[in-house]
Order: structure tokens, then sequence, then C-alpha cells
DNA sequence: TGTATTTTGTGAATCACTTCACAAAAGAAT
DNA sequence: ATTCTTTTGTGAAGTGATTCACAAAATACA
């Protein structure tokens, strides 16, 4: 699979290539064939250049004078986002953001498999949320290793994360996504990404709090 | 509110502040009265000059040889974050992850208060949800703007984002935080933020799928 | 009081990411 | 066929962010 020399490839070209994913997708629904660079950056307000290098990471696809093929770069870049596969998906803790994502249309679409729920809840323990049964998180590392799954989406309160990622971790997962609001430790050769809305809006808040400042020297 | 010479603030910078900001919380609660920037950084897996440059752009609270008052500098990031401050909140689309934000006690705390759901669904419209009743979005721009908000979080299918935006923008809010897995254009003042989780599992995507690759050269 | 230790604050150096700019390749037009 | 136009792919330049490294300031302790 490696690729001539291979550059490091940065975290932004990465969240590039999905934004591109999305847009080929769009395109090709309405019909295109072939996109340039330019227009592929004008409708995602990025730069022609910024598009060809983050495409030039994975090999040439394009034609000059025409443009890059849609069907090709589409199918290309789901390849290396390894959207091609099936993904089996753990959730553990079925609150309000963790019962909204299970149904969340766009997560199957892309591959994602929900496979299995936890929750430490005895109320909600051997119920059936949309379809798939809650379980006890006591079980959690057995179960995971079982049913195979990949990637652990964690939305506990934040008291309880650390221990819920420390037994995913020796379940021997690679993948979390947290959602809470605490910043977890893990070993080196697991992801972790952190999806804290709260910092996000806190972001909002600084922009409109120093709308003034930002600039200048 | 003018700070010394004043360089742009990355967005890293601020994204920074926010972690600051939750470290200082539980450093606070655990009994600490001084932090140094060594050991703020061991915590949150960053580097002490990396904290210290960040800091340093608001001014200088440390003390040399004994570190960063704990209850002050939480005091002044969370100024600086705009967490003083009460935010007026709307949310468009009561959907799964409209309705599960309402509920998330996270926002509430730092002071975002939901005071506006909207959605076109006739069923959904005039009933209350979580103590909040949910208008019809033919009203938008009015309600916005007699109930001076100043964030909307937008969770409507991607199809319906963009012209959701526009009257939005429209309203003359200027903080908008995009869960629509769509990129939307808005003008230039007006800060826009895209929380798109499939965008981020994809990236755990990735990462499983090539995480031999990633280096070298 | 003086010396050793800690830790900040910050220019300078380094590293990473983006944009520029242009040769090369392909298509379109005459 | 030849010329003109478009657009890629990519080194080089430029910009931005991080880390280094050290003087200066404060504490701790003898």
């Amino acid at each position: 699979m490696a690729k001539k020399s291979m550059r490091k490839i940065s975290n932004s070209t990465i969240h590039r290539l999905s934004i591109y994913y999305r847009a080929l997708l769009g395109l090709e629904r309405e019909g295109y064939e072939t996109i340039s660079s330019k227009e592929l950056a004008r409708r995602e307000k990025l730069t022609p250049a910024q598009v060809r290098k983050d495409l030039s990471f994975f090999g040439s696809f394009g034609t000059r004078g025409l443009g890059y093929p849609v069907k090709e770069l589409k199918a290309r870049i789901g390849e290396i986002l390894g959207l091609n596969k099936l993904w089996n998906v753990a959730m553990v803790g079925v609150g309000n953001i963790g019962s909204a994502l299970v149904s969340y249309k766009e997560f199957a679409k892309q591959g994602f498999i929900v496979k299995l729920l936890f929750d430490n809840d005895q109320r909600k323990i051997g119920s059936n949320h949309k379809g798939i049964i809650i379980n006890d998180i006591a079980s959690i590392k057995q179960m995971l290793q079982e049913q195979e799954i990949q990637i652990v989406i964690v939305t506990v309160p934040a008291a309880a994360a650390q221990k819920v990622c420390d037994e995913v971790v020796e379940a021997g997962v690679k993948a979390i996504m947290n959602f809470a609001p605490v910043s977890l430790k893990v070993p080196d050769d697991v992801v972790l990404l952190n999806e804290n809305m709260s910092i996000e809006l806190e972001h909002l808040s600084f922009s409109l709090t120093n709308r003034n400042m930002v600039l200048s020297d």
C-alpha cells in the first residue's frame, strides 16, 4: 500500500480529505465527470494549491488541463480514509448524547456499525434501545473482544471516563472517540479523539467577546 | 480591553485556553493554590513552553519560582473566553442531536442558555421540549431578534442547512455552530464552527487503516 | 545575608504548513 | 500540425506555530 517517498501527512490534510470526500459525493450527484482543484477549492473555501498538495500525497490522479475524475477520486479518497471497510463500533454510556449518536444516520452510511451499547444504570441494562440491547458495563472487556469492536465512543460522565477508557484499552481497542469533558490518558498506540462541545462553544464565546482584538501587532 | 502589543492569537491557542480552563477547575477542586507550567503541561500532554507562550499572550500572571495562582488564572481565562457572560442560544432542528444538546448539562454550566427551539415539523411545533416550546422555523428571524440570541446551533439535515443559515445571518446573529454535514457559506463577520462527527470518525478510520505509513521520508 | 533552586517570560531557532510560481502535460481551437 | 488555453504536480519561498534556551525574578534554606 505504501506510496512513493511518503512524507508525514498532517492532521489538517486528513481532515480536508474528509471534506473533499463530501464535496465529491455532491459533485457526483450533480453529474460532474471531472473537477478542477480551482473549482473544488472555491466550493470548500480553500486554495487550489492546497487541494493539489493534499491530493499529491497519495499519488497523482489528475489530468493536466482537465482536472480530477470525480468518481475515481472519490473512490480513492474513500479507500485512503478506510471507508470501504465496515467498522464495528461500541458506545459506552447511553445518556442524551450516546442515545442521539446511535440513531445518527450518517454513521451507518459511512460504514460505522454500532454493534454494542453499554451502561452502568441497572434500569437501562437489558433493555432494548433502537434495536440494540444495552449491556452491563461490567462485561465490557469480554464483549468488546468477542464482537471484535474496533472503535469505542465514550459518552459517560467526566468522572467515570478514565476508568472506562482503561478497560477499553485493556480489551485491545485502538481507537477511542471521547465525548466526556476530561482529557484521557491512553498508550501511544491508541488513537484518541476528543469531541468536546463545550470547548467548541467556548471558541464562539471567545470570538464574540474579542471581535475587535484578534490581529495586528 | 486591548492588551500590550497584541499579536494574532491562533485558533490552537484559543482551543488550549479551554483546556487550561478545565484543568484549572480540577486543580482548584483538588486544593492547589498554584500550578507550574511544567505540571499543567504534564497533565494535558503539552509542553511547558507552550503553556507559557499561550498564557503570555494575555499578560503575565505567573510568579517566577512558584508558578501560576490557580484561582486567579482560572478567573482570567474565563474572562478571556467570555465565560463570565451569559449567552443566549437558539437551536434549529430538534432531531436526535439537537434534542440531546438541549439537555447537555455542560452548556448551562458555562453560561450558554438555550432560549429558543425551532423546527419545521408541524407535529413538533408548539410542543414542549424539556420546558422549552418548539417554534415554527418560519418565525425565526423575528424571534431571534426579539430574544437577542447571540449563538445559533444548527442541527437540521444537510439539504436545509444553508437556507437556515442565511436566515440566521439575516437576523444579525454573529456566531453559528453547524452540525449539518455540509459546508456553509457565511459573511466574513460571522463566526462559523463546524462540528461534523462523521469527519471525526473518518479520522479514526484513517488512523486505523494507515497505522503503518504516517511517517518517515 | 547569601547561595542554590525553581520557574517565568520571551527572543531566537526550529519545525510544520500553506502559498507561490512555473515547467510539463493535456485538451481545444484554428 | 501548430498554437493557445487550461490545469496539474511540485520544488522553493513564505508564513505561522512550536520548542529551545537562557536571563531575570522569586522562593527556600542555611
